[in-house]
DNA sequence: AAATTTTTTAATGCATACGTAATTTTTAGG
DNA sequence: CCTAAAAATTACGTATGCATTAAAAAATTT
């Protein structure tokens, strides 16, 4: 689902910064404050709670938790509070199902596109600096890089609804994969297959590419989901 | 995206009816308006007007019109109004690829789930009804068929991520599909690939049941972008 | 007449008020 | 001590009020 509008307004106009909504700066905050684990899943909160805490009144406060709930992110449980919702391996099973899906039909539409090397300038900049942060075993920088792939990618296939639809299920799952960063094995794999799939972009195989990506983040998905068992994270 | 609460919380308890919030009165009847093209794609409408029309304050609009447009269905347009968004031939083009994968992937779950007859039946029934509807040259009634077939589809998936996904998508097409119901041809070949489909999950054939789905929607696809173009609704 | 400035209008964003109903606490009874 | 009824609390849903500021209209200047 998602909006044109909600996820980013664009920040700064010709002179002096872009005002922006209370609204605006709610879902934001929210977003920031579930997604970095300050609101651990499951806890509840009042709308008067949020509201103190973000300096406003409730009314911006309800307007983003409705949006936020439509996005997947929590749940508004009248006289319950706001309860961010927590993510069983049930659940990160099927978001990877459909992150795997849609990243798959994305790689597709980017191979079909004809791309020369200076479009994949920035994906294969993201590919070295993965392969950097490797060898010096920095996971961190390697998943900022690997962020950067993907968003990438997703820019690439010129789908604006896929890209914000997968960006919706990455807000989901982005706490978990904070947890099981280094938990992981060394993802040398992924950097074969990310290295693989530009070079079928590259060719313009649009089935390989496909293929490529799809297998990758299904074995991503098989991981997660052993791990997320395994440690009971929620 | 999907909310687990928005698009429809239970009506009846086990005494009396439910109470229905005006947000959620809102939600509903703003969808249903733009659905049957009562408010027409791009028209835009003031939240005093909608709020009047509805016979309720500006509050629960202005929530309701939040979420819809999170749900891809309006854009708040501010000091311009609730614009109803519409759908351009790449629109249609973008929503139908990803349509096809989420149902397809839905098919391959379906197959994997080892289905009986008994599970099968609602299905079945739907087919059989389009089938009946063919015969006597009824269009509504085979699109209402065709309607539950493929949301019977979806709930056999065992996802509700994915039913909920794709009847978004659905409600941003709709309209569209109700004015080229007469415009396209008999729909004998869908009738055949239901047939196919339900008799590759009946085998838990999921990579069959998958391709001939996705292939199922990407003709489909291709026929409602081309009409769409021919005619331009939007 | 076209362009620019000023004035007017009014839609929105947000805070606030408040009735209602759900929840919690208290009290009474077993 | 446990259960059930009554009372108190309070979170929410919704309406309303109002300052802000974008848009429209009017007035003024080129």
């Amino acid at each position: 689902m998602g909006s044109a509008e909600n996820s980013s307004k664009g920040s700064k106009g010709s002179k002096g910064v872009e005002r922006k909504s209370h609204t605006q700066i709610a879902i934001d905050e929210i977003k920031r404050l579930i997604i970095e684990n300050e609101l651990p899943a499951g806890s509840s909160h009042l709308e008067s709670e949020l509201a103190e805490k973000l300096g406003m009144s409730r009314t911006p406060v309800r307007e983003a938790a409705l949006i936020l709930e439509t996005l997947g992110l929590l749940w508004v449980r009248p006289r319950h509070g706001i309860q961010v919702r927590p993510i069983t391996p049930g659940d990160m099973n099927e978001i990877y199902l459909i992150v795997s899906e849609l990243e798959g039909l994305a790689a597709q539409l980017a191979a079909e596109r004809k791309l020369d090397d200076a479009d994949l300038a920035t994906a294969q900049k993201a590919i070295d600096d993965m392969d950097l942060a490797l060898e010096h075993d920095n996971r961190e920088q390697w998943a900022a890089a690997d962020e950067v792939f993907h968003r990438e990618l997703l820019r690439l296939s010129g789908s604006e609804r896929i890209a914000k639809l997968v960006e919706t299920y990455n807000n989901q799952v982005k706490r978990i994969r904070n947890y099981t960063l280094h938990l992981r094995p060394s993802p040398v794999q992924s950097n074969e297959d990310h290295c693989k799939l530009l070079k079928a972009i590259r060719r313009s195989d649009a089935a390989a590419a496909r293929a490529i990506h799809t297998e990758h983040r299904n074995r991503a998905r098989i991981l997660l989901v052993a791990l997320l068992e395994k440690y009971k994270f929620n």
